[in-house]
DNA sequence: TTGTTTATCAACCATCTGGTTGATAACAAC
DNA sequence: GTTGTTATCAACCAGATGGTTGATAAACAA
């Protein structure tokens, strides 16, 4: 887990399960310790706890220590970070489309589908 | 890909990896053909083509048709649900560190780091 | 027709993922 | 000490993922 884009792999394929997007849902109403988070599902906790390392490895959770309790919290910082990539290409081609739609509003008239891919 | 869930799934997995990120920051800049899109990787095109069925399947991009061309296509609006479905989470949490920020600044006074794990 | 370009399909293979069960460690309470 | 709770580790397994090579199809150009 070394550079960024390691970082932004290890992210992505966190949330790509539905298990760990629950996981995240729950985070997101405070900490919670692995049995408590293991409770809603049919599976193992030992699976849960398998999820819960995936989403450590990619910092989007951090752990504590209270006895032998290991409670979890949700890391906003770095959920921040995915959606900064995101918007990084999202928004650069929806301005895009932004400016092809006023030209095409302005030149020819007619509100046909006709859009050339190379531009 | 019925639900909405199995679409974040197919997303999130999509962008989990950095050819596919380079793909989608690539078609950031307009669309482009598969033969166009593997020439700067080092993997073959039937490789690419692959990546690019993932992205599909996600519908993070769309297929044209140009002649014998099937030119790709970026979808923002899905880049959008994304980023839609992470602020969900990360804008809660960071609201409630606000306000225990805020907690925390008027009632006791020294800038200590403890904060309890059980809220 | 022949050839070229573009792109996908079909096998195949090594590795990773998500789940299981059983054993183990660390701590609390008695 | 013993018992119970919390959590991880280790080994295993079925299925998915990411890559390869070779064959094939589709749409042109000559």
């Amino acid at each position: 887990m070394s550079n960024d884009d390691d970082l932004l792999d290890a992210a992505f394929l966190a949330l790509s399960d539905p298990v760990r997007r629950q996981l995240i849902s729950r985070l997101s109403r405070g900490p919670a310790t692995v049995n408590e988070l293991a409770e809603p599902f049919a599976i193992s906790k030992q699976a849960v706890s398998k999820h819960i390392q995936v989403l450590e490895q990619a910092q989007l959770v951090t752990r504590s220590r209270d006895a032998q309790r290991r409670p979890v919290h949700l890391n906003p910082a770095r959920l921040e970070a995915l959606t900064a990539w995101i918007d990084q290409y999202r928004l650069v081609r929806e301005a895009q489309f932004r400016s092809l739609d006023a030209v095409l509003r302005t030149n020819t008239a007619p509100c046909g589908s006709s859009q050339k891919d190379r531009q």
